[in-house]
DNA sequence: CGCTAACATTGTCCTAGACAAATCAGCTCA
DNA sequence: TGAGCTGATTTGTCTAGGACAATGTTAGCG
């Protein structure tokens, strides 16, 4: 079964990989059978044991796939060519916004101040608003901390105390506002395989705000509860979030899917990192490939919905 | 609803009934080798076309692993049979008490009443105060909603539903403590595999008001991170939550490993429903069975926290 | 009783081939 | 120029059954 644990760090086995750097054992398989990488030792039972670095080149590997790039044409390519070519990407595209505040958090996470980034995050919320915090601070930050630990500069366990330290501050916030009963009333969920619940509470919080009734099922629903949740609490729009790691294929196939499956008076809403890779329109389905077209969406929505009741 | 579409609705490829149902594609393809369920029928590629009552069955199956039934012995019972069992099995349990409180929360969970469902939530919150409603109320709670799952009377999303509401409680109610710097410092998260998360809040809700700093990592910490943290934060314990599903022997072998890999100054506490299924005593592992373990552990670590064995 | 050893059950990993789906490159035509 | 089409290339998922590791169960022995 899973003996996925690494107690001495040496290497992992194929599940292990899977979990640590998103790529399904046939992927990982094929890859090896094709292009020669990764190539792990085997042990005495012929099974494949992933070593360190492999697993560091295949993160940074899927970390550009995630953004639009080709296995085949980055796989031959060494660790630093790779975070060379992660670096180009992030710091092209965000290089004007003043990164002082980024450099502070990162500081903060690396020498393990919990104290200090809490009271950062309250203090940032407090001055900025719960919406502004999410669209000015938390979104380039997400893309900071995710960009650390991709060149290694971040534990796994710095990011995971990031990821908490803000979903409790996002939390509170939006616990803070009184209880809303107005329209439209929107389910928040994401698919199975969907880990990041980090994405559902920025939407809550720009949503809740704005007067929207947020219901959230908080990660993971199987499709068919999408289903009867969406019908049973009748709701207008159904919110869907998906990390940048989510695989394209099952999304658009999902969200066709749930398409056919909910009334179509009830709009259907793809947001997250993802949406951005999807090329084809999905008819029936509002892609939402960052937070503005959030308010854009919701706008329109009330614009075009609000005076009558589905 | 919309009547005309029944497009695909009536079967689903394999990777769409691993995320539905929650087993693996491999797991699916050796059903069929060894017992001959289920049976899909193929389409013209020769691929798995699953139909809905198979899938239903699949369901109710992986529900009765989940507390412990082997495929073995109940793969070959109708639906109605697995929901015989499921209902013997949940009412036997809890057959003694179903207080009126369980029965309300029940009542609105199935009627889909998240606004009542809040209040009910923050009213018995605010009247019993955190410690006591995590004791009184959510532990009990907790074991009904479970039964109620288990009989089918309440659907995942109902589930999931509640889950999110009472988390977003819990945390909103620890924020409100003032931020605690005392001692002893506790690390808390889960293994990777253990998605529930929802036992750490509680731990986190029953430790913050005694005065004890709770630095949280969320669930799903590989192993040499947890390591890692427990270094960095110069924690004084590290805590560990297990749900009931989660496997004996890789519990038992994590703890194990993480015991030696951490000073011997540092107490390592293991809690949830699966340590009860634990018969060894792990050398160095403080066993917390319950929630009153727990206050036990703290009370003791606190009158001799001198540093034990070098 | 509590323990271990043998046995039964169950899940994961293996190979390697077929083919579907997405993307790219080159072409034609408005 | 650029919009659309076609065919080639790349890439991912599915298939099959065998091997064996991990786990649970039972029997036998102190």
């Amino acid at each position: 079964m899973n003996k996925s644990v690494h107690p001495e760090g040496l290497s992992l086995n194929i599940s292990a990989v899977e979990r640590e750097a998103g790529l399904s054992k046939d992927v990982l398989r094929m890859w090896e059978r094709r292009y020669g990488f990764p190539k792990p030792r085997r042990d005495e039972n012929g099974e494949r044991q992933y070593s360190v670095p492999e697993i560091a080149k295949l993160r940074a590997i899927k970390r550009l796939m995630d953004v639009g790039m080709r296995p085949g044409k980055i796989i031959a390519l060494s660790q630093e060519e790779l975070n060379a070519m992660a670096d180009a990407r992030a710091g092209a595209r965000h290089e004007l916004a003043a990164p002082a505040l980024e450099r502070e958090i990162l500081a903060l996470l690396k020498t393990h101040d919990v104290p200090g980034l809490q009271n950062t995050l309250a203090n940032l919320l407090m001055r900025q608003g719960l919406q502004k915090f999410v669209y000015d601070t938390i979104t380039p930050l997400n893309r900071a901390v995710g960009a650390a630990w991709m060149r290694g500069e971040l534990q796994v366990f710095e990011e995971h105390s990031y990821s908490e330290q803000l979903q409790a501050a996002l939390r509170t916030a939006i616990n803070a506002f009184p209880r809303q009963t107005g329209a439209p009333r929107v389910l928040l969920t994401t698919f199975p395989n969907e880990q990041h619940g980090l994405g559902l509470l920025m939407v809550e919080a720009l949503l809740v705000p704005e007067g929207v009734q947020c219901i959230s099922l908080g990660p993971q629903t199987p499709l068919e509860d999408i289903r009867r949740a969406a019908l049973a609490h009748s709701v207008h729009i159904v919110a869907l979030s998906f990390s940048a790691a989510f695989p394209l294929r099952q999304a658009t196939d999902g969200l066709a899917s749930l398409r056919r499956q909910v009334p179509a008076t009830v709009q259907i809403w793809a947001g997250g990192e993802m949406t951005r890779r999807v090329r084809k329109t999905l008819p029936g389905v509002v892609l939402l490939p960052d937070l503005a077209a959030l308010a854009t969406a919701l706008r329109s929505w009330r614009t075009h919905w609000a005076p009558q009741s589905p």
